[in-house]
DNA sequence: ACATGGCATACAAACGTTTGCAAGATCTCA
DNA sequence: TGAGATCTTGCAAACGTTTGTATGCCATGT
């Protein structure tokens, strides 16, 4: 049917393990046989099976994506950029969604690690001990998280929460309201972490409401919490949860941003969509995809192990859209 | 380092063949073997190594979806779905996203091919003698399409068409507008086929504009088109092009839905969300997911080949919300 | 007691690669 | 011209399964 090692040999007049070399090891061979092979092979459309390769190389050349929703707008993007990536450096990607199920997510992983080199777990909420577990039997790269040493890509979530600030401080609004995320979320904790200090330096005062979930409803519900502290400006965990804020706001009359000022985190399509567009800490999705995968690869290959920086931060960068305004009054 | 066949068959004191066996074929085997070869193989945690089962049998237990856009909130939808079915039938799902290339489409599609015992096509733009020629190396489910006598997973797009005209129709609205999504997406020319007599039937003059590819910024130029061309109630291809509808609505300064009416077409999450909500014709996304895998799973049993019905279309639902209202003096 | 048949299991080949080792060919230099 | 070095290639084993065929055993019926 298609077009074995076999059938290259034979139609270039070589044994398959030369056929092999031609097309890969290439320096072992004369360069003549090499071109002849070369020709045979895209003559007869002959692609290598990779589950026989596999087999004997003990590699898969696939890589998996796990997220925890694919419904919140931030994930696609991060699967576009991996995929994106994976696929120049010839590998394919698995990707699950485990729903914001914690106990999904081990198992998930737990089924893809047999069929992948490496995995990408992002935003992962699963407990130090089971990701060391699992860490142990496969090659595991986090995106937006850190833990157990384990090699991450994280974004400067401590930066941007400074830059959204005192961008509300200059805007003239002293008392801002923060919706925070998931518990079990560590950018989530980033973030509460690098507020306070933020939030001093810039003579702001700060009111905490949460855990919310990532979802539109939370934005609903913390509407109604933040105009009961009387604040003037609302930052919340990420866009979603801004839109939910922005929804209530227009629901309760109360105008953006003239009466409140929003900000949300990701940079999600949509912000820019929306009506008022979102302020937002832009977090480089794509981006940050495509350096997850850099960085899994040059673990995987073991040379570059040890001069491989192994916790890569990306910057990230306020922008500023609709949404924020003067405080009343200033 | 990973348990093999053979340390589970001499733990049980057995040959491989019979743990094989005893792991699939279960009628084959003795009963009290079966039970020891299976206590032997959960305790030392095997799994069998799909590559190697994957070379003899000539499957690979994988399955491929291709989407052109996971930018588009649709299509995450489709995938949870996919990704849910196909666990349950232990298979892996791979994911790409074609940018709405449909050069890299076949591309994409060649190299999963050799990955994967199926393909799924979401809303594939690809021309028939390419769905042709793919479709004899690999089987192929399409999904939003229906060509070339291959399996399909359509909706109801027709009907759709017409509950929203007549309920446009029963507003009162007597000239609407009607967004077209891109020339090569079937589904849009499925949509715009509906209308005609959906229109007509109902009594409603219908003013067609397009095509626009299926984003944002198409409805934010198409809005002030259909301003031009009067109509009280604009349709559009999708919700994303509808959110631009309503953004550039906003904008004008044109009150939906007090001035003007705004449908879309299949619900993604965010339609509930915006402000004013969005009435939109629900395509089931994740039903859509799994009811594809199911297709393809039956087409991949060669046994259900024969009385399997090759074609499925889902039922779509119109779904009233805060963006259409009585027209104007009505 | 012996042939017959069915059941349970083992043996071995095969899937399509990669790769260590060895052998043959060619070249270099004294 | 011959010995060694170098380059090129082929052979065969191995990866971890599945599966067709063969074998051994026991029960059954005569």
């Amino acid at each position: 049917m298609v077009a074995t090692i076999r059938d290259v040999a034979e139609a270039a007049g070589v044994s398959p393990s030369t056929v092999s070399r031609a097309l890969t090891d290439s320096e072992l061979v004369n360069p003549v046989t090499r071109d002849r092979v070369r020709r045979a092979a895209t003559r007869l459309g002959y692609q290598p099976n990779r589950a026989a390769r596999g087999l004997i190389t003990g590699r898969t050349h696939n890589i998996g994506l796990i997220v925890p929703d694919l419904a919140n707008p931030f994930f696609p993007g991060v699967v576009k950029g991996v995929r994106a990536r994976a696929h120049e450096a010839d590998f394919a990607m698995f990707v699950a969604d485990t729903d914001e199920d914690e106990g999904a997510e081990a198992r998930l992983a737990r089924t893809l690690a047999k069929q992948v080199d490496g995995l990408i777990l992002c935003s992962t909420r699963m407990k130090d001990e089971d990701l060391r577990a699992l860490s142990s039997d496969i090659t595991v790269v986090l995106m937006n998280r850190r833990a157990v040493d384990l090699p991450a890509l994280t974004v400067d979530n401590v930066g941007g929460m400074r830059q959204a600030v005192s961008h509300l401080a200059a805007l003239g609004h002293r008392r801002v309201a923060y919706i925070a995320g998931p518990a079990n979320s560590w950018s989530s904790r980033e973030r509460v972490r690098g507020l306070p200090p933020a939030a001093e330096a810039a003579g702001v005062e700060l009111v905490e409401l949460g855990d919310f979930p990532p979802h539109f409803g939370s934005g609903v519900a913390a509407a109604d919490l933040a105009l009961a502290k009387g604040v003037t400006a609302v930052m919340a965990y990420n866009d979603v949860v801004a839109l939910g804020l922005l929804n209530r706001f227009s629901t309760r009359g109360v105008s953006v941003p003239e009466q409140m000022s929003v900000v949300g985190c990701d940079d999600i399509t949509l912000s820019a969509m929306c009506s008022p567009s979102l302020t937002t800490i832009a977090l480089p999705q794509k981006q940050a995809g495509r350096a997850a995968v850099d960085l899994l690869l040059s673990v995987l290959d073991e040379e570059d192990r040890a001069n491989t920086s192994l916790d890569v931060e990306l910057e990230t960068q306020l922008v500023v859209r609709a949404s924020t305004g003067p405080a009343p009054g200033f």
